[in-house]
DNA sequence: CAAAACCATCAATAAAATTGATGAGAACCT
DNA sequence: AGGTTCTCATCAATTTTATTGATGGTTTTG
């Protein structure tokens, strides 16, 4: 009995395009009395009419011919909401905000996004590299869909994050080709003091793997030779390159030079146990505990994994 | 159970703008319950989420913003449309929405609207008061069915309003009976650094198109010795009457004053010309566009430009 | 002038929204 | 920590609203 609804604006355009309440009926799948009720409320509801009824023909009053207008529009409107969310919903638009740190970002997530703007075109992928820290805030208050960082959680975020391994890379040992090492089979642990070293700022994940690993091989991180210490895995492997030291380095950075054979991995040896040596480390995939997840989001989560 | 309903959306929009289910309940004079069922029916109908509920906190998710701007514009869309079939009806209710700013509608406008109520006691006449920024995006967003200004529009705005002139004031020197201008029959513009000043703000229309008449008669506004910078004509004109010094006002505001003679309006001659120097103003008046424009609307144009 | 077409009306039914009460989980406050 | 409060979800019952099928009155048509 009250307003406008847009079941009576359908009703009421349906009946101003056919000018016959019984067959616009027909056109609805509805009965003829209900058109008449839902054409009468919007009449009752502002004291005028919407059609006139000369006999038994049907015509638009100026109040319906402003009416249809604004129905036809308000109407419009709706169906292209209606679509926005459907399109949403099935993925054939939206946004999908990612965290990464720095190594991740750079060699192991573009074929990830890759792979996914090829399944999901129309999807807008805004992926933010930044270090550990401000992935794991940024995911805890809703910057990112998901975050991706080598090292550990942040603390102060943890209460709030979901973590999953996701993958993870090795770091190896690269000398340079004018290096001593580089044509040596392999190293043992006690010789790793006896070449300079290259190597990343202690705040890096990198860097931290690192020592945690010298010092399960016994080995007293300070104990090494330092050369220089620079910001970014890629400096460090131009140097190593040049032959300036050696360095530990995600095997995903050096992945072509190590084809090209202008680095080379060399192992190290537990000399006790005459056994290889290995630094891995994990990809963490943070998600919010309790912040909804967008399909899109859980659908790219599913491609992390998947292989 | 099925799609939008605009109850459904406006329910929303109250949750989208509380971020809060039970205080929007409240807005609405519904129960908390009913909130929650058609939030969810909407989420249920496009399978995505529009809030995500975080504890007991409550934040629009991308979806939700989405609907938020189309919800906004449906719902005003239909609002407009109601209004519009209520004003056809007859002209016997309706609302008229002014935006004014100052002095005209203080000064001016009063006798229109006067004289609109007289023919269409009905109608709720609701004019807001500001300065011209707001006038200008009040009109420009709907906010008024028409604007009155005395400046230049906003350039911002421009693009949606429609300007016209209908009417304009005069500003006027004027100075108290205790003033040694106030028995002359006139000054010349070179004398018009001999007495002190009370100025309205920089920002304002009426200082603003002072100075434009200043430098237009090739009197430097700054060699004006100013004793009082005031933020209302009406605190310029008691002063003025008080003998505090001389000022540039509408004619409009001091019309009774000039009456009573207790401020003289001194003519500015020009020397070389010796003719008299007038500062004229234009009245604006403000619509959008595109927007439909409601009857009432039209009829009060009407009545503006019509003397 | 009868027959058909058409919309309005009505009582009965079906559907839907709303309510009030309750529960579960998180945040807040000692 | 532990109790309290806040907040949204859920549920059964109720009220409101929409829809139906049948019918009647009016106008047009043949």
């Amino acid at each position: 009995m009250s307003g406008i609804t847009l079941d009576r604006l359908q009703i009421f355009l349906a009946v101003a395009e056919y000018l016959h309440f019984t067959r616009a009926a027909e056109s609805l799948y509805l009965t003829q009395p209900a058109v008449s009720a839902a054409i009468q409320s919007l009449e009752d509801s502002y004291g005028l009419r919407l059609f006139h009824r000369i006999g038994r023909r049907v015509e638009l009053t100026d109040a319906g011919r402003l009416l249809q207008a604004e129905a036809r529009d308000i109407l419009d409107r709706v169906a292209l909401t209606e679509r926005g969310l459907r399109e949403l919903n099935e993925m054939q638009r939206g946004e999908l905000h990612l965290g990464s740190s720095l190594t991740i970002g750079n060699y192991w997530l573009p074929r990830k996004i890759g792979e996914f703007k090829r399944r999901h075109p129309g999807i807008v992928v805004n992926c933010t590299l930044a270090n550990t820290e401000e992935i794991c805030t940024g995911t805890a208050t809703g910057a990112f869909d998901l975050g991706l960082i080598e090292g550990e959680v942040l603390p102060s975020t943890q209460r709030h994050l979901e973590k999953a391994i996701v993958g993870g890379d090795r770091l190896v040992i690269v000398v340079g080709p004018s290096h001593p090492w580089f044509e040596l089979p392999f190293v043992e642990t006690h010789q790793l003091s006896e070449t300079a070293w290259l190597m990343r700022e202690p705040g890096s994940g990198t860097q931290q793997r690192f020592e945690e690993a010298l010092l399960s091989w016994q080995v007293d991180p300070s104990s090494l030779p330092i050369a220089l210490v620079l910001t970014t895995g890629e400096m460090v492997k131009v140097l190593v390159e040049e032959g300036v030291g050696a360095a530990a380095i995600s095997e995903l950075i050096v992945e072509k030079e190590l084809q090209l054979r202008t680095v080379r991995a060399v192992p190290i040896i537990d000399p006790e146990q005459s056994s290889v040596l290995e630094i891995r480390r994990p990809f963490l995939k943070l998600r919010h505990r309790q912040r909804f997840q967008t399909k899109i989001s859980r659908v790219f989560e599913q491609l992390l994994v998947s292989y």
